[in-house]
DNA sequence: TGCTGATAACCCGCCGGTCAGTTATAAGAC
DNA sequence: GTCTTATAACTGACCGGCGGGTTATCAGCA
């Protein structure tokens, strides 16, 4: 990651490129170790800083996880609205794009380590969750269950509730990645989210139930 | 030491009765607060003794937390074992059933702790996880593996993975719970888990398809 | 010479853990 | 009963380190 070179220019970058370091640095450890056991002089260490500077540009250790969480929001929700917005006939191909960008997106690291980080520190710090809620779900949630209804309305899909649909959407996957995140419980051949969402999608459209004309939703 | 009565108290004033009362306090706490955040005086107080008092029980703060785990966990993998053992036919109704009862189970605030515990600790604790997964995953998840195998071969059920159809399964309750907890996302009606379970099973065993020949445009 | 980014020593409140001392309980002795 | 004795159960003051936050000072640059 780091190079660390014995000839370090004392004063580098211009102050501007400081925070988003810092904030990478911090990343990198509250994955590695958790918010609380993580001292600001680790931080700093990371960064290429002294203790002392870290409170340059972040007035407390709390405002640090506050903008870790914020600058990683922008591009999710970003990312989020393009897909969904407008589409008509069968939302089926929509859903299965979805999943597979959310699988994509999930496995990368630094990327579930956003919503780890809020569900771990939720309690000690509800500002959190509530950026979250706001900036994520509150875009996203609403877009999937709008995208539900109408296809129930245009005949697509059976009758259910479009609300609840939605757990039964992307809840597996979160459960696959939250196994294989905190107890190390993958498939045989590794983590393997490609086929999961293609044995959950062929199971959410056609049915666990007995084999009648199944079809294939696998994109790729 | 001089042992002569056949009653058990020997010497008690409520010795036999504190560490559990101790285990339920720091629940209460943990909760509240969370681990880190939970001072040993707080659990001390709360459980009516001083903190001197606590370290008579427990070698330290850590050996609370491992042990309300390992409480916890004795009558949940209990509960699973018994259901699923034994059963022939169409395994469908025995995973409505399963469904039903973990719904029902993980709506107790005391029961879903535990979980949300090891979560949040994983980190510092990791021993915690290696806990939870031993006694609890290692026993359900293999079995509702050999329910669907089962299945299969009998020919109840699709051609699927066993393996990644559990996630299917299981994975909306948890993450209709998940929501709730974190971010106070409910239907509209509360928590209506069994409205939830129901439309799960609906979409889980025949599809989110609109069924076969009733594509119809809306029909009132 | 003055400004800025950065430092390292310092301060101090917090909390896990300890321990000498105190109180409650029970069993004999009478 | 009640006095004595033994000890389990408990207390609360204390310690030590740890880590978040501060500040006096410096180093580079124009």
């Amino acid at each position: 990651m780091h190079e660390r070179s014995t000839r370090v220019p004392k004063f580098r970058r211009r102050a501007e490129a400081r925070p988003d370091e810092v904030l990478d640095a911090a990343l990198d450890l509250f994955i590695e170790q958790g918010y609380a056991a993580t001292r600001v002089e680790d931080i700093a260490r990371r960064a290429g800083l002294s203790k002392g500077a870290i409170y340059l540009y972040f007035p407390s250790k709390e405002a640090i996880i506050e903008a870790l969480v914020r600058r990683a929001l922008v591009p999710i929700a970003r990312t989020a609205l393009g897909v969904i917005g407008a589409w008509e006939g069968d939302p089926r191909p929509v859903i299965a794009t979805v999943m597979k960008t959310l699988a994509t997106r999930l496995d990368d690291p630094r990327v579930i380590a956003i919503p780890k980080l809020v569900f771990r520190e939720v309690v000690s710090f509800p500002e959190l969750a509530r950026m979250y809620r706001r900036e994520v779900l509150d875009e996203v949630i609403p877009m999937l269950e709008a995208l539900v209804r109408r296809g129930i309305e245009e005949g697509y899909l059976r009758q259910v509730d479009p609300h609840l649909t939605v757990r039964s959407i992307v809840g597996p996957v979160v459960l696959h990645v939250a196994m294989a995140e905190i107890f190390g419980i993958t498939p045989p051949e590794g983590l393997a989210i490609d086929r999961l969402i293609d044995n959950h999608l062929t199971i959410l459209f056609d049915g666990l139930g007995a084999p009648q004309g199944s079809r294939q939703w696998t994109s790729s």
